[in-house]
RNA sequence: GGACGGGUGGGUGAGUGGCUAAAACCAGCAGACUGUAAAUCUGCCGCUCCUUGCGGGCUACGGAGGUUCGAAUCCUCCCCCGUCCA
């Protein structure tokens, strides 16, 4: 919905009620915007990131979207970086406390976020604010002051607290202090609507409720649902090894996306796509009567992703490549290369030969973690040395036979050689 | 500060002196089947060395010592977590 600027209210809602869990006070929102049509002034809708970890994926692309969507209608869109926030740890979601990171790490996160964030929002039009603007220099006795106004019950009502609680998990003070810290982000930026994902439920109402403390109106929260990591079971996380990372290659991205299952394809067209609700069901429609295999629709979503960070011809050859190694089972047509001079070959070979062991080269180019788990590979099957199966771990590779070989481990892992 | 309970491999969690690189389950990896799906089935799942063998060596049950032919299991001290009491 491009340059919606003077849309009508219900327009507005529509489109912003799009993958949204849930608005509170819906009809507070709805007020805000209504208002806001009326004066021409801008709503202040913010989203506060903690740069915990170096690189952004799909999983925190949903709630940006959606800030995006409030920028599109001509919103003013604030993105709040919680340099200070990430140095306490948010403990939403974690069984155990966090380990605090460091200053350093905190501004190296939030240097690479920006920069992944503005392939969604418009670097022209978002405003940027890091939270140790304020948060860094408040004093001790504002800090007890601020404590002053949530209570100890209220704050335990929180199901994080509640199950740690329940079942004997420490639970630090620093921990309670992040929701209060936070909330002074909201009184600090006099924000309209915040946003973030369902999670963050209990921290946005928080905030809420401390802007009001404060004398301000109390903000209306958007959440957005939790995207599902590659596994289909847990959260996107970049720990649990299950997230496409924005950064990544094309090539990478088209794989991964493509090796989700069926079912969830339809959550990531709803809320990785910018396909509109109606084009979502007809899609579904197609694939539930056969019209559509649900593998052409889930090509059309990889494509559709990809498209968004690397442009269309990149999408275009990624599709290809996936095709050709595949479907089709034909090498890559680039794969990495391994280059190495000729005389660094002594300190491979066994002595007194002129071979040296795969598995130890499967190893030394890091296709395995260790040099049993390369044994391991091999003796399952996994490993072609040019073209050909090798099954005996034991199997010695002459040195002639390495000028321009090449080397596959499982479906995903080719290596060319390049002696020089 | 006191009393009590607990700390095992990526996770949950068995194991109370040798048969335990450590049950079981989950996760993960590989192969088969496929649409690189999912589900399912099969195998693997500490590191290392080589002569690739039901091979050798090393490391591992919070930490450090000790007892013992032998310790995840017993003893001592320490660290950490929780519960109750103050």
């Amino acid at each position: 919905m491009p340059e919606g600027r003077r849309q009508s209210v219900d327009d507005q809602l529509a489109y912003l009620r799009k993958g949204a869990v849930e608005i509170i006070p819906e009809a507070e929102f709805r007020a805000k915007l209504e208002n806001s049509a009326k004066t021409g002034k801008p709503l202040r809708v913010y989203l506060g990131v903690d740069p915990t970890a170096p690189d952004l994926h799909l999983g925190h692309t949903v709630v940006i979207r959606k800030l995006k969507h409030f920028q599109d209608l001509g919103h003013t869109a604030i993105f709040l970086i919680g340099d200070f926030s990430a140095m306490i740890g948010d403990p939403t979601g974690q069984s155990e406390t966090r380990p605090p990171l460091s200053r350093e790490q905190v501004d190296a996160n939030a240097k690479t976020y920006l920069s992944q964030v503005f392939k969604i929002l418009d670097p022209k039009k978002t405003e940027v604010r890091y939270n140790s603007e304020w948060l860094g220099k408040l004093s001790s006795y504002e800090m007890v002051k601020l404590c002053g106004k949530y209570s100890l019950a209220r704050m335990l009502e929180r199901e994080d607290f509640r199950s740690r609680l329940d079942k004997n998990l420490p639970i630090s003070v620093h921990e309670l202090l992040y929701p209060l810290l936070t909330a002074l982000d909201a009184v600090q930026l006099a924000s309209d609507v915040e946003l973030g994902a369902t999670e963050q439920k209990f921290n946005l109402l928080v905030h809420r409720a401390i802007q009001r403390e404060y004398g301000l109106p109390g903000q209306a929260i958007l959440t957005m649902p939790i995207l599902v990591g590659l596994d289909g079971a847990k959260k996107m996380s970049k720990s649990l090894g299950n997230y496409v990372g924005i950064t990544e290659p094309p090539n990478e991205m088209f794989g991964k996306l493509m090796s989700i299952s069926d079912d969830l394809m339809w959550s990531y067209y709803e809320l990785v796509t910018d396909f509109a609700e109606p084009v979502i069901v007809r899609l579904k429609e197609e694939v539930r009567t056969g019209v559509l295999h649900p593998m052409d629709a889930k090509m059309q979503l990889a494509h559709n992703v990809i498209t968004g960070f690397h442009g269309e011809a990149a999408a275009r050859s990624a599709q290809d490549e996936f095709q050709r190694v595949f479907r089709n089972r034909e090498a890559p047509s680039s794969m990495p290369e391994k280059r190495i001079k000729e005389d660094e070959w002594p300190n491979f070979l066994t002595p007194g030969t002129t071979t040296v062991p795969l598995a130890r080269l499967l190893y030394s180019w890091n296709l395995a973690n260790s040099r049993a788990e390369a044994e391991r590979l091999i003796r399952q099957g996994a490993v072609e040395f040019n073209d050909k199966r090798i099954e005996d771990p034991a199997f010695q590779v002459a040195l002639a036979d390495l000028k321009h070989a090449t080397l596959r481990v499982g479906k995903k892992s080719f290596l060319r050689l390049i002696v020089e």
